[in-house]
DNA sequence: TATTCTATCTATAAACT
DNA sequence: TAGTTTATAGATAGAAT
């Protein structure tokens, strides 16, 4: 079937039209009728249809008339506060909107980078034409990970004393198999999981700027860095 | 998770009322929206909280002003009119429910039955303490499948004349094996797909009737059957 | 045209932050 | 307490009857 996503506008077909104004009205006063009994408050609906001369009210024209006397009890300065109409709940739903897109923009890149911090692991070499920004991002994914173990260590250490000579060491394998690989042998050394951020930047800065040869390359080198935070980069 | 089925009835906890209203009000002035410019119509809804002086409402104060106008310019007779009010309205979803029971008993007792054939198919030999209600729901159940088995030949025929062959007798075969086994061997017969509803009636009723022995039992006799009218048995 | 069916989308209860 | 997340209940578009 694949049924689309509704476009928000006036339905052409009549035919079309009707059954979704059948339905979605059905549908509507069973909310009303929901949002009544279950919050215990006061509420109303008029709908006016080509299909009927008469409106269909809820919960019953008695019912209508007294919260439209509460309503029109009200000065008219009052009723304009608070309420919903048309453009700012529009409004609403276009930030939301822009919200979710920025939300999924930044999932999008975090898998991205996943897969390129795969592709790493297992062609167990340095890939080129990789851009400084996703060097960047996957230098702080492979941060985030390495901060994700470590709880999980901390945990297990805590939990069990013994489990720390087993969990610690994995990590620091998985780590330096992309050392060993890309940059020749400092196979006795691993991963320092303790290492700071700005450390690990400028570890991958020195990839970079060290094009493919790489050999020479010491993967934790102590430069130059501008600042100590290091944001989020998947927030552009 | 495994979030329940709301009880449709007045939330006694206070923050769960009113966490629920705020996102029910949001989604109701969502739905009222929808249905107004899908189906392009009048309407609007008021809502009053506890939570605010001010009632909520939709389309905007004066959209509110407008239909309401609209509304009270109509004699009070014809107001109550196709109305939807609360009793009608549960009495509706009532209705739909006790449906919605029916329905589920007669699948409930179709898969039952279903269970039952196939029992008989694997086990190969005649089930005992099964009630003549139970045979004959069964009956009715097996009857269905042959039917739609024939479709299904009559369909492959039409496609592949050579099929015809092929086809056929994988019908008789399964139905032979309830027969075989249970009742001895009159294998070289095979089960008459055209043989009507009345003797498999019968054919079933002599299975009961003669207990386990089932030896001797012809499963295709010819005795006495009241009417001619064999009705869906799953609808009680 | 109305009703029924069902795959899919949407609303939202409950858990979590 | 309010906002966010996640999985399930509920609504419904489109097709079939």
């Amino acid at each position: 079937m694949t049924r689309k996503k509704v476009k928000l506008a006036f339905i052409v077909n009549d035919s079309a039209r009707k059954a979704t104004f059948k339905k979605r009205k059905k549908g509507l006063m069973k909310k009303v009728s929901e949002l009544s009994t279950l919050c215990g408050i006061d509420a109303c609906a008029i709908v006016y249809s080509p299909y009927d001369p008469q409106p269909e009210v809820w919960p019953s024209p008695m019912g209508v008339q007294r919260v439209l006397a509460k309503f029109r009890r009200m000065p008219e300065l009052e009723q304009s506060k608070k309420m919903v109409n048309q453009e700012s709940f529009l409004r609403q739903r276009i930030l939301k909107a822009k919200d979710q897109l920025k939300k999924q923009r930044k999932d999008n890149r975090e898998k991205e980078m996943t897969q390129l911090m795969f592709q790493y692991l297992s062609a167990g070499k340095i890939m080129h034409n990789i851009s400084m920004v996703d060097l960047n991002d996957l230098a702080w994914l492979i941060d985030q990970n390495l901060k994700d173990i470590n709880r999980r260590i901390e945990v297990l250490t805590k939990n069990a004393q013994s489990q720390t000579q087993v969990a610690a060491p994995a990590v620091t394998d998985v780590a330096a198999k992309i050392e060993d690989k890309g940059q020749g042998s400092h196979s006795g050394q691993g991963f320092d999981i303790n290492m700071d951020l700005m450390q690990k930047q400028n570890w991958f800065m020195n990839l970079m700027n060290n094009g493919g040869g790489g050999n020479e390359t010491m993967p934790f080198g102590d430069v130059n860095h501008q600042n100590g935070f290091w944001p989020n980069p998947f927030f552009h």
